[in-house]
DNA sequence: CGATATTTTGACATACCTCAATGGCGGTGG
DNA sequence: CCACCGCCATTGAGGTATGTCAAAATATCG
């Protein structure tokens, strides 16, 4: 009962806004299971096989890559209304690790339940071939980050494409966001050591652009953020569209 | 005539792998057109519409982001029967360019044609999905590659990547394979500047891993390659498996 | 053969890393 | 309530990887 009510009372924000309200009830008939996960805990890692997938309904959740020698690197991070893991229902398996962040509520959704429906519902498919493709377009501004930009810009570009998204799904501020990450998980998101982090988070302040504080991030000048980090929101695909 | 032979000529290797034989020969009488394209051409850009996608049948292809002030990134390379940009189907339009780096050899494909396809045979639908999550997987990896790898082992990442595609794809060989980049582009690909792939290059050619010269990758030491890169081929999930 | 692109090398600048120390801050147990 | 502890943020100093600029050497192509 809870269940159903539960997912009921989320309206489709975020990523779900992908979804047509009839669409989004017959998927969520498939819900299984509403999980309370604490912070830091690992929720599937790379190789296992999956039978189920996951939406974030609460949270924040990271995936990454690389935990030997080399510093590891997360490769996505997930908000509210956002499915973690759903390239798992085609692959079957993960090539990466995904914890939480925070403490998370997720909703789960067994793959075979989810196999039937997509068979089904054609339309419903595309979309969420569509939602997992969005995510691919994200990965690619990643590498685009990390890659083709320094540090402060690396670090305005993220905050710039989280300000959107959490916007998106409800969780965003006039003002900016809660962001309960250390300083270390900011540096294996911009690929850049922990103490780096910390002078252009100083950086960042001293122009006037942002202040990230006690998990909290606060945005001063939002066109001058999103200059600095080169951020352009179409490859958002309107997917986190702010409304 | 011309046409259907090509395509059928064509056995289904690398990514093509993912398809039955059966799914194959429905696709492929989708294609509308075969286009010789020559070196160093802008095939799409980003934004613009799309009717149609694209099947590499011969050459490499890259998709790339930024080419403002900051240096462009490449965010991915196609090779031979690769689907360069599948996700313009569930997408309509993409967030990245598209151009040619050596001469190529394209397979037209019109969504409308794709799309009736995909709502017919949900099977075939899923088998393009799991591609373009497989292109996702390779996304995540370029990710870490680019933000988690220093200069060498970024090299010799991509080195790797490339290998285990172009064997699975056919146009690899036993001591390595042709490779018709310029320094600048592998710079952009690893995210580092010119001058610096040149250095990185000498390092690897002096640590007896692999010669870069005249377009063509000879690789001394495959197992050495790899563990420089931290490479782990799982994340290619078979799809473009060596046989 | 000249013209142009690409590779290679050197010298220097700088972004970033690593190590190490310090200080704040929230818990926990006495 | 205080002492202590562990985690995190902050700062400094010095090292290294990488970037930038510039020139020479080499390949490529008409």
């Amino acid at each position: 009962m809870k269940i159903s009510t539960d997912l009921a009372a989320t309206d489709r924000r975020g990523m779900l806004a992908q979804l047509d309200p009839e669409q989004w009830d017959r998927l969520r008939a498939l819900c299984s299971d509403i999980r309370n996960i604490p912070p830091r805990t690992t929720i599937s890692v790379a190789g296992e096989p999956l039978d189920h997938s996951l939406l974030l309904l609460d949270g924040i959740a990271v995936r990454y890559v690389g935990s030997g020698p080399s510093h590891r690197q997360m490769v996505a991070l997930q908000v509210a209304y956002d499915f973690i893991d759903l390239h798992a229902l085609p692959l079957q398996r993960l090539d990466h690790d995904v914890a939480t962040l925070t403490s998370a509520t997720l909703a789960v959704f067994p793959h075979d339940a989810l196999q039937r429906l997509v068979t089904e519902d054609k339309e419903l498919a595309l979309r969420l071939w569509r939602m997992t493709l969005i995510d691919a377009a994200i990965h690619r501004q990643w590498t685009y980050r990390v890659g083709g930009l320094r540090a402060l810009a690396g670090m305005a570009h993220f905050f710039c494409e989280l300000d959107y998204r959490l916007v998106s799904s409800g969780r965003g501020g006039e003002d900016g966001y809660r962001l309960p990450l250390t300083q270390l998980d900011l540096g294996d998101i911009v690929g850049i050591s922990e103490v780096h982090v910390n002078r252009t988070l100083r950086q960042l302040r001293e122009a006037g652009l942002c202040t990230f504080q006690n998990g909290f991030l606060q945005i001063h000048d939002r066109p001058g953020l999103s200059r600095t980090g080169h951020f352009d929101a179409s490859y958002l695909y309107g997917g986190d569209a702010v409304p």
